[in-house]
DNA sequence: GTCGATATGACAGTATGTTGTCAAAGACGA
DNA sequence: TCGTCTTTGACAACATACTGTCATATCGAC
């Protein structure tokens, strides 16, 4: 058992490094189609509704300015494009063009491997709760900023 | 219930996330003593004894080359030092100055207040439970890295 | 309808982390 | 002892994300 402040250490520092395997397995499975872990994250939000560069932002937790970098560089790369938003006439909608929803469709056969592998390892119904803890976790992060 | 590639989704996304918020969280109880996450990260790992660079990255997952950076910063700054190690001639051992501990030691309050307020909120028993569960993933993703 | 507040995209600057490469130092088996 | 492999630090290039700032577009109170 150990003090609040110790425990809050651990979770970071459990959290960095994780966040560190994960983007290098994500780069590791995108590689192949020309993606990578940002542009997958970015180009994945859009999958099933058109967003806003900024709505993009809002959905997954980065900045607008970050994800209208990586939204540029997939639209220089042709997999994806900004279409008229009838709402507003500067911000446009980003979705993914074909060869966009073609990239990470050809991403999931090695998503699932990996999944299965490591679901394998941990066990799905503890990962499942775990996930659920940090996201009360990332809420209550939420509420000690907003109150700042 | 979800199946292993959306579940292995979800827990990317939520540590993606929650590797944001601790690090924003990091940068507002450092900055007042003139540190920052990554600068707290590396003095950090050599309060109890001294390291290399290279052994500080292999102990909190990250590179040496990125470590060598933030340990050089912090020499110009005068929170840290390097001292000969007997055992290496070019591989010097790095460690906090007076100064150093300094700011590490009055960091400690406002981690403190803010861990019990999320322990709080979130529960001891459960992050206890979930730091344990995403060390398991972390050890999983390691193998399935080696076995590349 | 007007005006102030808010949201958005664009652009610049900065911090952090990664990979790649090289030379020097150390470790280890023959 | 020698030769080879690994480790380490140094340096460069790049990817990603953040803050700050500005002009424009939209929204909402009045």
């Amino acid at each position: 058992m150990s003090d609040a402040p110790q425990l809050l250490g651990d979770t970071a520092l459990t959290v960095f490094r994780l966040n560190g395997q994960l983007l290098g397995l994500a780069e590791e499975l995108t590689r192949p189609v020309g993606l990578t872990a940002a542009r997958w994250q970015v180009l994945g939000a859009v999958l099933r509704t058109p967003l806003t560069v900024a709505g993009i932002g809002r959905a997954v937790g980065l900045t607008r300015q970050s994800v209208q970098r990586t939204a540029d560089l997939l639209v220089a790369q042709g997999l994806a494009e900004y279409v008229d938003n009838p709402a507003h006439r500067r911000a446009k909608l980003f979705r993914p063009t074909r060869e966009g929803y073609e990239a990470v469709r050809r991403i999931a056969p090695g998503q699932a491997a990996a999944a299965i592998r490591l679901a394998g390892a941990v066990g799905h119904e503890d990962l499942a709760r775990a996930v659920a803890t940090l996201r009360r976790l990332g809420d209550a992060l939420d509420r000690l900023e907003d109150e700042r």
